[in-house]
DNA sequence: TGACCTGTCAAACGATTGTTTGAATTATCT
DNA sequence: AGATAATTCAAACAATCGTTTGACAGGTCA
């Protein structure tokens, strides 16, 4: 048939995709295998190769996509909060959506989970993610850090304090084997990440008082 | 000679763990190889497995003996600091050992990567660093934050006040070539530490207080 | 000295890796 | 329908992995 034909063309690169997508973000670039790709994509063990030339290429496609996906699903703030809202709220609205982000467990959590095996094992994919999606976040962190405790955002204190807020956020997943050996009883549900993100603006925006009114 | 034989065979031993060290932290437990680990110990091939058994049984000695490395060089804070301290100095110190641990340069330094990889991709050594090392951390940094907050030890509270604190301390580790990409004049020697340890000890003092005579 | 244990070494083993090949199959277009 | 291009497939490729093997050297104890 004509249908299937013209979509099994688009759909064994979407399943490759996909398929790397989960793979890469369970064991890694390293430990992933081209064979086990195209078996959960049900494809041909030469399909990755002839669709994206190495497993290389695939890499940084699927960095791609993934980023779409993730971006679609979790806006960058401005997009998603009203205007006119006070510093606070702004505050509690990036820690949220950056725990959701962090958390997903669908196919949207294959760009957070690259990105911290990124953080681990550079490759050249993360100067292109620093670039495109880290940056906008960090300058979007700190102007809010920077209405809180006035000054620059360039200022050495905003940046330091914007790095022990996304410090708060990331360590449950950086270190998430080692939170439920020790403490069980935390879950990453949406329930939980909701608490999760009210401590984390409450400690936070307690913690900023201190490097308030440093107006020169 | 009798001396120098009976020092090989020790050496040898003490060369491969050193070596593969130095490579488990670099590249990881599955991207290592044995080959390499020999090579930078000047040992043959085989002798891993002659004096280990397999490559994992040399992974978890490596995670034992960089812990005793780590341990002797980095005592934990109820040890190295005079007893009778604030609770605040007795924060301070610890998040200033712990920032020294996680980026000591030197051999130490292993105990301190081996953990990060293990909190990606956890193997059976997590089990045992965590009862080991981390479990006893953990008591001791929420003991400080009990005491400054009141409370119990085990509080929900006390528990995310903790990994609030110890979340800023490991994302300068977890994050690091992002950070230096994004801010590249945040530097990890002696100074630029003890600058780290006062701004996050301050950051987490005053982030500590909206929790405080929370008493039942 | 001669038997025995310990440790080292080069060579090879089987398994797995990413990639390539050439034929078979399918879709596209005149 | 027939020719052409695109895609899939099983098989094999060379390279590398952890591990094993058997020969060899040196020290110990009878």
């Amino acid at each position: 048939m004509k249908a299937s034909s013209q979509n099994d063309q688009a759909q064994t690169r979407q399943q490759l995709l996909e398929a790397a997508g989960a793979v890469f973000a369970e064991v890694g670039f390293r430990n992933a295998t081209v064979r086990e790709i195209c078996q959960r994509a049900q494809a041909n063990i030469a399909a990755v190769n002839y669709h994206f030339g190495d497993k290389e290429a695939l890499y940084m496609e699927v960095f791609r996509y993934s980023q779409e996906k993730a971006h679609e699903r979790y806006p960058l703030v401005p997009e998603t909060a009203p205007a006119g809202l006070t510093p606070e709220k702004r505050l509690y609205f990036f820690v949220y959506s950056l725990l959701q982000r962090i958390f997903d467990e669908g196919e949207a959590a294959w760009h957070g989970k690259l990105m911290l095996r990124e953080m681990m094992e550079p490759t050249t994919a993360l100067d292109f993610v620093v670039g495109e999606k880290i940056r906008p976040m960090s300058e979007q962190l700190r102007a809010i850090v920077a209405d809180i405790i006035g000054g620059d955002p360039d200022d050495e204190r905003v940046w330091h304090c914007s790095f022990s807020i996304v410090g708060q956020c990331t360590f449950y997943c950086h270190s998430r084997p080692v939170v439920t050996r020790l403490y069980p009883a935390q879950t990453f549900e949406t329930e939980a990440l909701k608490q999760l993100a009210e401590h984390i603006t409450e400690f936070s925006l307690a913690g900023l008082k201190p490097f308030r009114a440093a107006k020169k």
